[in-house]
RNA sequence: GCCCCUAUAGCUCAGUGGAUAGAGCAUUGGAUUCCUAAUCCAUGUGCGCAAGUUCGAUUCUUGCUAGGGGCACCA
């Protein structure tokens, strides 16, 4: 908004320079307003002339001394408007522009106006994405690494809707195969056992004590009555619906919710498996040796053809999850995102490869990959091991911290970044713990306003205060911060990172906390002041709790 | 051997093609008659190494080194 109307104002100039023979028009669009690092360097900041001189060396070449051009540049900004203070050229050629203090309080009337929106698109872009994320199997509760995917997941599923797409949620799963068989199995020989029955428990079967939780409920529900049932298909049914439940149980209480749940078996029952064969087939991109069926994905730029039906005549995973992709396409969606954990990365590229080989753009297909997670207690790392079933699920992460700090922590680290989770930071009430300082930051503003009548200080009516009070450097840089909120929404939608509103979370509740220990808000004595920064506040604490929207954080009015 | 991620302060991590690279923790020392001290203030000579691109590189490219992960007819 002000950093538009600044930009209109010095194209206008580019444009003057352009047609006094200044500079040519190469530039044009090159140069950006930046907001500068360091104090006394303006509120925003234009590389306009290094640029220009820059392209004019690269055009006529002879050297052009950015400073120069500088001067010119201000010369022709001469006609000043109410928006900006001064003009000073520094450093190599930067042209920092100083605003007239009191236009940031413009950036209170938007957040006013807009409110709950503030900061987010308020028309669609008629733009359909997918992001799929989470997909675990049903064979055990969430991990970590899940619990890390659905919370990333979720969070850029809601940056995508805040900047104006409409998004769809989907889980992909697979009740199916191998894995699946082995899960039925290890629930019948815990079955066996707590009948004390010989239950000859599968080498890699699953040994958590959740499979026999589902045995005993088996035995409270039937009693022994299926002691003697040879095929697994009973015990896989049952352990899958009740893993199931509790993983849909683990992400409501996450509020994380699905459009579509995907099953794998779709594929096959609907005959698209066969028909991705023959398509690849036909192609001459699909060859049988070994007495299996192998993708020539050395052809998108492999190192070594993959099989995506073994010899047993099963598919891998490779080529349903190709098949499911082309699903996707086939509904038309503009774009794709694809969460992953780090372990899935080797199957991105054959995906990706099978895509294109299928005549779609691999390019509509964004994957974000995320790394691992630790967790972190009496500052030692937890050692986690499923087949010891001493790994911590979500569940329990949210039992011991809280589902704000579990978001919250998930979303500190971008996901390229291993994640480091600290159970005793995340447990702490104090400002060591970054939720609950941005908590407390947004409570504590509510006490303002609870108190304000108490005080004797009513804000009265937006329009009537006066903006012009608001002139401490630190009430400037909250207005600015606020006034950074949407293009942050913007940026992070756009890279698809959530931690951004994180730290930008952090940064507003800190300027706030500084304000509030050093400046009083409410001073009887100084009722128009008072005023100035009771809307100040009130539009900081919906920035906080826009922000805190973002990434399923609650806002407390009160701690 | 190949692929991916990472390398920034004592620790955990942000960040940017630009002008003096930040935050939290830890350390040390301060602040509460007053809107929640669950807070604030002060305290810091660090972008792994080497080339290249550029007016300008911690940021982009390449190579090297180190750490993590992956390279199944498992998912």
């Amino acid at each position: 908004m002000i950093k538009s109307q600044l930009q209109e104002w010095v194209d206008v100039c580019f444009g003057k320079g352009v047609e006094q023979g200044f500079w040519s028009n190469a530039s044009a669009g090159c140069y950006a307003l930046e907001e500068p690092r360091h104090e006394g360097q303006g509120d925003y900041a234009c590389n306009a002339a290094m640029v220009i001189a820059g392209k004019e060396k690269k055009a006529t070449g002879k050297k052009v001394n950015p400073r120069q051009v500088a001067e010119q540049f201000v010369t022709l900004l001469q006609e000043n408007s109410d928006l900006v203070e001064k003009v000073e050229i520094a450093g190599p050629g930067f042209i920092n522009f100083f605003l007239q203090p009191v236009v940031w309080s413009q950036v209170l009337s938007v957040t006013m106006a807009e409110d709950g929106s503030f900061g987010f698109a308020t028309v669609k872009n008629g733009k359909r994405v997918l992001v799929e994320f989470v997909s675990a199997n049903p064979t055990g509760p969430l991990s970590i690494g899940h619990g890390r995917q659905a919370v990333l997941g979720d969070a850029i599923a809601r940056l995508l809707e805040s900047v104006g797409y409409d998004v769809e949620r989907e889980y992909y799963y697979n009740d199916a195969g191998r894995q699946m068989r082995v899960l039925g199995a290890s629930t019948r020989a815990r079955y066996l056992e707590l009948l004390g029955l010989d239950g000859e428990f599968p080498e890699d079967g699953y040994q958590g004590d959740y499979i026999s939780d589902i045995a005993q409920s088996i035995i409270d529900e039937k009693g022994d009555g299926m002691k003697d049932e040879e095929d697994v298909m009973f015990f896989k049914e049952v352990a899958e619906k009740a893993i199931f439940n509790d993983i849909a149980q683990t992400l409501q209480r996450m509020s994380i919710r699905f459009d579509h749940y995907f099953n794998e078996h779709t594929l096959y029952d609907e005959g698209h498996i066969d028909d991705v064969v023959s398509i690849l087939r036909e192609k001459g991109l699909v060859y049988e040796q070994d007495d299996a069926t192998w993708f020539k994905t050395s052809a998108f730029g492999q190192e070594q053809d993959r099989v995506i039906i073994k010899s047993t005549g099963e598919p891998t995973y490779r080529l349903p999850d190709i098949c499911y992709h082309r699903e996707k396409f086939k509904r038309g969606y503009d774009w794709m995102v694809d969460v992953f954990g780090a372990d899935h990365i080797a199957t991105v590229p054959d995906v990706l490869a099978g895509v294109e080989a299928l005549g779609y753009n691999p390019e509509m297909v964004t994957v974000v990959l995320h790394q691992f997670v630790t967790l972190l207690r009496d500052g030692k790392q937890v050692k986690m091991s499923t087949r010891k079933a001493t790994f911590i699920t979500v569940d329990e992460l949210i039992d011991e911290v809280g589902v704000d700090a579990v978001r919250f922590f998930f979303l500190m680290r971008k996901a390229d970044s291993q994640l480091e989770f600290d159970l005793d930071v995340a447990k702490e009430e104090g400002k060591e713990n970054p939720v609950f300082y941005v908590q407390y930051g947004h409570a504590r503003i509510c006490t303002i306003f609870a108190k304000a009548a108490e005080k004797g200080v009513e804000p009265l009516t937006f329009a009537d205060a006066d903006f012009s009070l608001l002139t401490l450097p630190e009430e400037l840089k909250i207005m600015k911060t606020i006034g950074a909120f949407p293009a942050m929404v913007q940026a992070a939608a756009d890279d698809l990172a959530p931690h951004r509103i994180v730290f930008y979370l952090r940064e507003l509740a800190g300027q706030f906390h500084s304000f509030y220990s050093e400046f009083r808000v409410l001073d009887p004595g100084d009722l128009e002041r008072s005023r100035a920064r009771l809307w100040l506040m009130i539009c900081l604490s919906k920035v906080l709790r826009n922000g805190l929207t973002l990434i399923g954080v609650s806002a407390p009015v009160s701690m």
